[in-house]
DNA sequence: TGTATTATTGCATCATGATGCAATGACACA
DNA sequence: TGTGTCATTGCATCATGATGCAATAATACA
């Protein structure tokens, strides 16, 4: 299941099943960011965190613009909060449905 | 970042990055099946189903029951559907957005 | 113009998901 | 008890995502 066969909407889902990607929408909720201060909320090289976010551009989950030489990144559909939110109250009731799994 | 130090929202997601297991879902959505069943509409091994199946079982999504010798298979929680639907709906409108791209 | 900063990309390596075959276990039923 | 069906798991292989280093391109600014 290579890329340009997938289906947009499991591409979509990839894109959002990593906890930095996750991480990086969570802190695009304040405000506008660019790399650079992203890359210091996070552990990691700025060139991961960049690739990172080119995947959640490809899918237009973010957005960016030029501004005074910084490129910032921000949400370009404010509804993946939504998505997200859901999520975790699906993933949250199943947790507590399986405590014994996990406690 | 290894299965078990994973966030398990990032986990859910991951579990529904693949085409297979979304028609997997979808197909559920009539009604319960077993494995020989799903198996038939999908062009893969039944092992592999089994593998995909039990994917989403680890994470809520889809639970078994035994009945007369068969495991059938069922949607766990309905909110799935509320999840993908709305995916579908970011997806294809950020298609249609960039059709340059596509068309 | 020269230098530092910002962002991306090539490359190599590692980890992990995807797949199919074969073996095994569980179980219904003749 | 023997046989066939159903479902899972071990194993090997391939594809792909994740990561960090280094190089490059673009550009702000002294």
């Amino acid at each position: 299941m290579t890329a340009p066969a997938m289906d947009p909407r499991s591409r979509f889902f990839l894109a959002l099943s990593s906890d930095q990607r996750l991480k990086l929408i969570e802190l695009l909720k304040e405000k506008e960011k660019n790399l650079s201060e992203l890359t210091k909320e996070l552990n990691i090289d700025v060139s991961v965190v960049s690739r990172h976010l080119m995947m959640l551009r490809n899918l237009g989950i973010v957005s960016t613009k030029k501004d005074k030489g910084y490129l910032y990144f921000f949400i370009a559909d404010n509804r993946i909060f939504d998505l997200i939110l859901l999520t975790n109250q699906i993933v949250s009731d199943w947790f507590k449905h399986n405590q014994k799994m996990f406690g």
